[in-house]
DNA sequence: GGCCGCCATGGAATCGTTTCCATGGAATCG
DNA sequence: CGATTCCATGGAAACGATTCCATGGCGGCC
């Protein structure tokens, strides 16, 4: 079945090819007899352009490629919908790697979108500077979202790590904990790096504990969280309330309070990061940072079109806030202010 | 700036742009002084080949098309990643697009991926035959994962929406419950049909109520799920047990019970769709209807792969399972058996 | 030593589209 | 009415890779 190209759809329409592509393509100067003839043989024959061909041709593929760590953590399945949804309004589709938090798996997709020749790229990166040369040198218009990659220049949104993890240390001291476990993120990633120095220094500006053993080091996925939560409860001197830095390691470290019979809330404080749907369902619901997942995915989108367009925005920070809700009551027995 | 091709890296190699290209795509008959100053001089400039020329005169991309419904929910999320796993095994890359519930925005997704030329196909279907007659003429190997579409020959993998609905409903009649409200799928989605019918048909064989209002038809988001639970709770006679055929709409309904002081388990029985994660976290714990989502996107790319070579692979039905948590206990003041 | 065959190589065709350029006819203007 | 512009059209070049085909060198074999 040889495939039908543009060559079968202006023989049928009795016109040159020439004719042809200018009527698929909506160019201006073409005859009203020529435009129903051409389309009506198209539609007859089904004919579907080749975009291989075209993008070869002209040199934009009217797709941008999205790469980022885990489709599985509801915020970046949220934050993939919201820059598809936004990337549609500019006639964009996108396509939709996941790096599953591997650098290779990573590089390759850009390896891959870069062959593709997408127009731009959004991703939220791991890994370093060096291993991301290649995708920088390469010219593609590029945003960062979530995430970023230090000393380079690619404009970026990105949620502030710092607010929200002050109020939620804050809250949590007024509530009387003096011992705060954090299950930190890979510090491979700025959001992993920076929420740790938040809650570092929020913890130095009060009276509370700033042991070392009370930060464990997980990689953002819920296993990790699971065994941060497992570390920290075995502490000889365990904590009262527990922070952690994003979703799933949430979730992992809530299924091992379950496990245990240790009562989010009555006998454990949390405040998880990302506002997911399901938190608001426990019992207690959880209280946790949030930020606007949609506006930082629009954005993304809306800055990437202006890298397209030439242009260099400037760099966007997103607010975060502490949503107070049931599983960080005042510490029963702790010393009230 | 002129993008970079292989006859710049030919010419840097000082050797025609045919051996270069033989050298580039692994063709056995070159020399070694070939391979080592192609191979540097491609490294060197960084040259990345483009895929449109590439798969223009080839007629493969290495890639394939997946359309799903919906990423935000947790159970495509989940089959999305099992597929791009599996997909990477034989090297092809997954390019992904969420249909976001909407016909509209599926068939977009399809006319551009068969414009890509994706080697092959993978989707959870919306709509009738007819909408997808074009995709279906093309003659693009495609599977259909989860849902199907009636009356066509393309192979699938589905799970088997009737027993785990059995196994639900035998089990809260079995916990002396009498009425036992459900809040469907779509009716134009192949799962919607099948868990409904399965409701009624085990209903059917007990003495439970069978009356048409304990049935809401929501749209699997969860939105919807809310509607069904506001909607049944505040019949004459309501439901003592809840049944969501999917996970978002259950997320609503439990939040709409929650909202009212409905305590699951102790009020309200509820059996929901699909084993998230989450659900093993709320107190009680859920019980749920689950299924191996890694093994059904294993399967579907495994069947792609066949179909794609020719063959023509048998549809596969995966089981389900009901795993008993805390949310069904047996109906307190209930006639008990 | 001559012939055959293999192998590395370069030139050119090819994939399917868009677009440049030349052409000829119609329309517009003074 | 003649000159100029405009516009629809077709032929052919171009995009950047792969691959067919022809060629020439070399080794092996009788």
């Amino acid at each position: 079945m040889r495939s039908l190209t543009i060559k079968d759809v202006a023989d049928k329409a009795g016109v040159s090819v020439a004719t042809a592509s200018r009527v698929l393509s909506g160019h201006p100067s073409t005859s009203a007899e020529a435009r129903t003839a051409v389309t009506e043989a198209a539609q007859e024959l089904g004919f579907r352009p080749n975009a291989q061909a075209r993008s070869l041709r002209k040199t934009t593929t009217e797709t941008i490629g999205l790469v980022l760590p885990d489709v599985r953590n509801p915020f970046f399945a949220d934050l993939a919908h919201a820059i598809e949804q936004r990337a549609r309004d500019f006639k964009y589709l996108t396509l939709f790697g996941n790096a599953n938090e591997s650098a290779e798996q990573q590089d390759r997709y850009f390896d891959v979108m870069l062959s593709q020749r997408v127009d731009g790229l959004i991703a939220a990166p791991l890994g370093d500077l060096e291993s991301l040369r290649s995708i920088l040198d390469s010219g593609i218009p590029t945003v960062f979202v979530d995430r970023v990659i230090a000393d380079t220049d690619v404009p970026s949104v990105t949620p502030d790590n710092v607010t929200g993890v002050q109020e939620a240390v804050r809250h949590l001291t007024d509530q009387g904990h003096r011992r705060i476990g954090y299950i930190a993120g890979p510090q491979s990633t700025s959001t992993g790096r920076e929420r740790l120095a938040a809650y570092q220094d929020a913890l130095a500006s009060t009276e509370a504990d700033d042991d070392a053993d009370l930060i464990f080091f997980g990689d953002f996925q819920a296993a990790s969280g699971a065994a941060g939560a497992r570390h920290l409860l075995e502490l000889a001197e365990p904590p009262t309330a527990l922070l952690a830095a994003d979703s799933l390691m949430s979730i992992g470290a809530i299924g091992v309070c379950n496990e245990r019979g240790i009562g989010i809330g009555a006998d454990l404080a949390f405040v998880a990061y990302d506002d997911i749907e399901a938190f608001a369902l426990l019992n207690p619901a959880l209280t946790v940072i949030a930020h606007d997942v949609d506006a930082m995915g629009r954005q993304a989108v809306e800055m990437l079109t202006q890298v397209i367009a030439g242009e260099t925005p400037a760099s966007v920070i997103l607010p975060s806030r502490l949503i107070i809700r049931g599983s960080t009551p005042p510490l029963p027995g702790g010393t009230a202010l």
